[in-house]
DNA sequence: CGGAGGTTTCAGAAATCTTTGAAAGCTTCG
DNA sequence: CGAAGCTTTCAAAGATTTCTGAAACCTCCG
């Protein structure tokens, strides 16, 4: 009993509570935004607020939240390490620590779920300029036509690949080589004259 | 007529037109991915593929929607800048292209849409920092813990503050300052001691 | 000024994603 | 070994978001 005066009315305490309310939904919102469901972000803050594990029963309480949905949300926690079970001897239930390194959430969850994204990206723009190539010597399109979109989809792939490779040296530690984004930066910019470029080369 | 031959069945120009479309649905996945709606990278794609501008009926035809959802659509990407709308001498409609700097779409979304959420997102955690100290203060909490949960927060507001820098950084150009993430990963380091710090004092 | 597109708006329909409650499955304690 | 308490699973209910068709609204031409 002492250990949740969740949902208790609001007494004098409020105003303290409250403020951990407001952290909880920001990062329910960040975290949302980050392409998560919202409750992820507000779990592992409750948690990362939170001095003691804390019971699933806890986090229903303090999230307003069924024991299902508690269990899905967890869950999903515990996959990407965000958080992490414990058990306390003498008691039969889980208990819920926070990750508390978000640096190295942020890096697993970029290296996990961003990297595959773009390499599926990558993959597909590849094959999808094999394809119009094959097409284009079949004359099967237009030439002219075929050459533009070509240039379209090699700009493309430039995105992407400099795209993974940042997304790489953010992960791997070294941080952010300033070569990296200048160079996309630059090439975008010339291939934007790509348009006037068009005879150039196929 | 001879315009558009989008609506025409399958004829021989299936593959090089697969590939388009393949890239028309990637790039809409990895809009999805960064929040937006999944139409609004399509439809991007598909102006971005296309030599020629094209109307909102042509647009309808090859992405298989009504004239309602490519109003919408257009009118959301024309409002990230990403589209820019033409007219043609003697034509009454509109005609669409794609704007064709990637990198100036990215960083305007960034500079627009992700710094607005982070700077919310600090303000948030001030405030919060702000009404915990006053209840603690007023001796409405418990010490320790409030001593604990200020910690954390804390710890999000270097982080938030972070970003902010980062997203600053990349969008004005002057790429990557190393440094600024170094920071944080060291200090994300030094902060999960806290967590033994806490015992101490608590 | 009247009419023929073309575009936008909007309320309802459709699809998608979430959450829930109930039941099944584990685990630990007696 | 059996019971009690937690946790997980899953189908159905509930919300939310997205799309559509019809109507209103423009704009330009004759």
């Amino acid at each position: 009993m002492s250990r949740s005066p969740s949902t208790s009315g609001s007494t004098d305490l409020a105003p303290a509570f409250d403020a951990e309310r407001e952290v909880v939904e920001v990062v329910g919102r960040l975290m949302e935004f980050w392409g998560f469901r919202r409750h992820l972000g507000r779990t592992w803050a409750v948690l990362y607020l939170s001095p003691e594990p804390l019971t699933a029963n806890d986090l229903a309480d303090r999230l307003q939240l069924s024991a299902s949905a508690i269990s899905l949300t967890v869950g999903e926690l515990l996959q990407w390490g965000a958080v992490k079970k414990t058990r306390v001897p003498g008691d039969r239930r889980d208990f819920f620590v926070a990750e508390t390194s978000i640096w190295k959430l942020v890096t697993r969850v970029l290296s996990q779920r961003e990297l595959a994204l773009v390499r599926d990206t990558a993959e597909t723009l590849v094959r999808a300029a094999a394809a119009l190539d094959a097409g284009r010597r079949a004359g099967q399109i237009d030439a002219a036509r075929a050459r533009f979109v070509r240039k379209r989809i090699d700009k493309l792939r430039l995105l992407s690949s400099v795209g993974e490779r940042l997304l790489g040296a953010f992960v791997s530690g070294r941080t952010l080589d300033v070569g990296a984004v200048r160079e996309v930066a630059d090439r975008d910019g010339i291939d934007v004259s790509v348009d006037g470029d068009e005879g150039a080369d196929a």
